[in-house]
DNA sequence: ACAAAAGTGTTTTTGTTACACCCATGT
DNA sequence: ACATGGGTGTAACAAAAACACTTTTGT
């Protein structure tokens, strides 16, 4: 009962944010071809813990949003071993600069969703499942304010929710419908903005967190 | 980088049914204590076909609704060895009896959720999560048809929502809801209770499948 | 005749969608 | 003055919630 089979245990990790208007996952490059960031689960570590460590580690990003996807153990899916994925998503937040963080150990790339290059083993299908868990909870929860700088604009905001979504949204709708979550406050700052009317900057009220509506 | 760390990878479900009119949990008695039904995945094994396995081996059940939930990995979560435990639910159709299927080779029983006993390691937590998760799909799926036997009534059906989600739902509003989502229709049978009008009897138009709603 | 659950529509309320103009700024 | 995106309310429509009585059977 206490078997124990030869197997690799790994954290893969998709790290979205919006680059320049779309919706971007980035990616490390090895050797030839480019994979998630994400490896091995050490002996005395926890998953998430893994996944953090190997974000950091290969990319340089640290305290963002993580939640874990699915796992993915399918015998076959890594030729030649056996090895079991624990696959998470992360949201990084738009104007973090990749520079602030550790240099990363690996050649990194931020790489639009829908122009994405050949992934190693079975990368491409767990992006495809994150980016619908992401679309998904949209409709549900607060967790588009974790793509979001610190302050921000209700039109950033919209985007942020158009790019996902991939669909235009109302504005008086969306503002009714984000204001009445009670998610947001306005910092009494000014976007300052050139050529048009400045608008006005928010910022989350509960920065770290995710809240679900209804 | 392929480094494999000595580990066991289990794979642990959660068989729900509807008992006796309270949501239950079919649970195996090993030793003294109670746990989940469950066990190490296989060398070659699929993380689903491992689940399968080992529900039918622990409990006969076979042939039923699954669906991955999490994983829990702490280090600590089982003492001594460090054990992953990739977690399912399984839904049981009412009616199903345990005795058509293979004898089991544990002793199980099947326990009302809000009646639990102290279970092994962090089955407790696995059980509370996957309860959520079924409620949750309620809303958005018609998950509650796997939970039914092959032809039942709209009454039952609706009994179940109810001890699911643990409130009393409007039983014009509730007929009229399911029957517009198109996923049941009438068998022309009627069911033959007893000291009241008998009811007409349903059955799912797509049996082994979950559909989404809206 | 009575008890027990089955069956059936309409009104009210709530939430969602559609829609157009003025405002503040930089050039 | 004009170009640009910021900011605002209301009416129509759709969906959800509230609500009570008649029907069919067994005893």
């Amino acid at each position: 009962m206490t078997l124990r089979i030869p197997l690799l245990l790994t954290a893969e990790i998709v790290p979205f944010a919006i680059c320049t208007e779309r919706l971007a996952v980035l990616l490390v490059q090895q050797a030839t071809t480019w994979r998630l960031p994400g490896g091995p689960v050490g002996g005395e570590e926890d998953l998430d813990a893994a996944a953090r460590r190997h974000l950091a580690e290969q990319t340089g990003l640290g305290e963002i949003y993580l939640e874990q996807l699915y796992t993915f153990g399918e015998p076959n899916r890594d030729s030649g071993q056996r090895a079991v994925a624990v696959a998470y998503y992360a949201l990084v937040r738009a104007g973090f600069s990749l520079a602030d963080a550790v240099p990363a150990i690996a050649e990194t790339r931020w790489v639009a969703v829908d122009d994405m290059p050949v992934l190693a083993l079975d990368h491409a299908a767990i992006v495809t499942l994150a980016r619908r868990r992401l679309a998904a909870k949209l409709a549900y929860s607060t967790i588009a304010l974790q793509l979001m700088p610190e302050c921000f604009t209700l039109s950033q905001l919209q985007a942020v929710h158009e790019i996902i979504l991939g669909e235009l949204l109302d504005k008086r709708n969306f503002r009714k419908r984000i204001l009445a979550l009670d998610c947001i406050e306005a910092t009494g700052e000014m976007a300052r903005q050139y050529g048009h009317r400045p608008a006005r900057l928010f910022r989350a009220k509960r920065p770290g967190q995710v809240d679900f509506i209804k």
